[in-house]
DNA sequence: GCCGAATACTTCGTCAGCGAAGTACCCTGC
DNA sequence: GCAGGGTACTTCGCTGACGAAGTATTCGGC
């Protein structure tokens, strides 16, 4: 196979760089999980501005789709799982808010809660970000057989498996 | 084997979402390289830190030293391998160049340009991040025997090789 | 049943990054 | 040999995010 850029990456390092000691394996493997990951990010940024929505607004209403109860959720919550502070979420609120994405309902049992929900509007334009990119992925994934892939999936579980365990 | 993050979110996709179709498979792939992107990341912030560098200052240091000519750059070459703006890079190069990191030498054949070089001491540094980061990947490789490493590096390359041809 | 600690969210000041405009310089054609 | 266009970097005004402080509410112990 034609070499990519890892592979130039792995030979230049190697040039100069005997003295660190690494793994040409690991280094090639990680590198490029990390090739795949900007590449799946950018044709999502793509998919995005498509449909009109910021990378960070799609973000946002991601996470509030994506969960045990799908399209509802308290801004804390979003801000735990989009790893970002609480005030930058009130920020991010504010600005879904204002674009008829999502709305903020008090909570009636406390009231220093409040309820983010999504629109009507809302789901529709994730959905259709979605849609364009869901492409890009099943696009890259046609690289590999379903074999291939499955193999893929497994090796991958392993290491994420105890990537998990490292964080716990 | 144990499920992981990636088998609780398709699960839970499954459940709610039957409508947007979608493989189960290729979602688990490009999910749990997210995840794996993901916690290498923030290893490499904790393993920065530990220094006593920020993520950017890092990410800079890195370009630098990871190239043809290593430890000497133009500004542009760095903001166009970083994903930064023109502006974005003087900024950086400002705190770099205060922390004595790296220092500005203006060109003589053309005046136009500045030769960013690391420092003694910004290699150091950059030397202990990359040594404490290196830890952690091979940490992570170490779920998976030699051979199973070398299945995913060729899997993951043909789907590199196919993001490639994508970008060109 | 009331006081102090904890919780949920927002406001405030600061920072890194962006795009656009600015400055300085080089190069090409006439 | 100089005018016009391009290149390399910096400055400027703005934005999204952060941490810390502020406001409002609930909970827990006595």
């Amino acid at each position: 196979m034609a070499e990519d850029w890892t592979d130039r990456h792995v030979a230049r390092w190697k040039d100069h760089w005997l003295d660190l000691a690494f793994d040409e394996v690991v280094e090639g493997v990680f590198v490029r999980v990390n090739r795949i990951d900007r590449y799946l990010r950018s044709a999502k940024q793509r998919a995005v501005a498509e449909v009109g929505l910021t990378d960070f607004e799609y973000d946002t209403l991601h996470v509030l789709m994506i969960r045990d109860t799908p399209g509802s959720a308290s801004p804390t919550e979003l801000a735990t799982e989009l790893g970002v502070s609480g005030a930058g979420m009130t920020g991010r609120l504010d600005g879904l808010e204002k674009a008829g994405w999502i709305r903020r309902i008090p909570s009636v049992d406390d009231r220093r809660r409040v309820i983010v929900e999504v629109t009507r509007s809302g789901m529709g334009i994730w959905r259709r970000a979605m849609g364009i990119r869901g492409e890009a992925e099943n696009d890259l994934a046609g690289a590999l057989t379903e074999r291939e892939l499955a193999t893929l999936n497994r090796l991958l579980k392993k290491v994420t498996v105890r990537s998990e365990e490292r964080e716990a």
